[in-house]
DNA sequence: TCCTCACATCGATATATGTCGATCGGTTTC
DNA sequence: GAAACCGATCGACATATATCGATGTGAGGA
């Protein structure tokens, strides 16, 4: 069975014989970009991206390895304890990251305490388990 | 041996015996908050929000996936036509990803050709392949 | 030599985001 | 009921970012 040559969107080049390696690149017509390749699902891709933009930032992702560690949930003021910003700071952290479902918050009597979603997406688990 | 109860951060709660469960959340007195707890050494945690925060893109997110699924380096002209996006913008979004050494780029001609970073850091190859 | 093509860079602009101070609502304690 | 505390929300501000048009650069082709 021949190899077939397959083009950058893994569409098969009709003629081509050989694979060329990445240091051979084959030759290209001028003008031959192509639209077609292998996408996300639009929404799929967006919510990914709405993940991945909530762990883009150094205090959320901090938040996020602290509740991935911890055995209980934590309170707002813990957070405000441990990292050098405002109060009202914090809890727009965690409401990004409660909007895109990483977690859950919970009111006990004076403090809202805030833990891994438990029914987080797939995607969203395996790339929070990285953090772990 | 007795179970131990400890606190949010995971810290030894002297004199308590049992471990509650979350929806028994311990009495904390007023203003308990600790700035003590697990954090992810400093540098580490910037330099994997900026990957985070270069996959929280939908267009550099969808670049990613296809040259995860590609067999061969990619050229800008292909995204450009692939994307409802101007040229200078492509060229912007894979220099954001080049930046965070999630992609190498190599001049062939007339052509820049983009391919996923071999020498990817360990962190950062993990997150790709979930998007694979 | 001059033109064309692919890509990078620059400047501008609109939007998104991180942060703060001030304030408000709800709960516990006195 | 008043005071103290926790946390959410609002408005403001500075910065970051996504996008575009215009231009620069370098390689090939006529």
């Amino acid at each position: 069975m021949p190899s077939m040559v397959v083009n950058a969107y893994n569409r098969v080049v009709p003629g081509a014989t050989a694979t060329p390696a990445l240091d051979a690149i084959p030759l290209r017509t001028r003008g031959c970009c192509q639209p077609v390749a292998p996408r996300i699902p639009g929404p799929d891709a967006d919510e990914c991206a709405a993940i991945f933009r909530a762990l883009g930032d150094t205090t959320r992702l901090q938040m996020i390895h602290m509740l991935a560690e911890a055995t209980e949930p934590i309170c707002v003021c813990d957070f405000t304890a441990a990292f050098d910003l405002g109060q009202p700071t914090i809890s727009h952290h965690l409401a990004k990251l409660r909007e895109v479902g990483l977690i859950v918050s919970k009111r006990r009597g004076i403090w809202t305490f805030h833990q891994l979603n438990p029914e987080m997406s797939p995607a969203a688990r395996e790339v929070v388990a990285l953090l772990h």
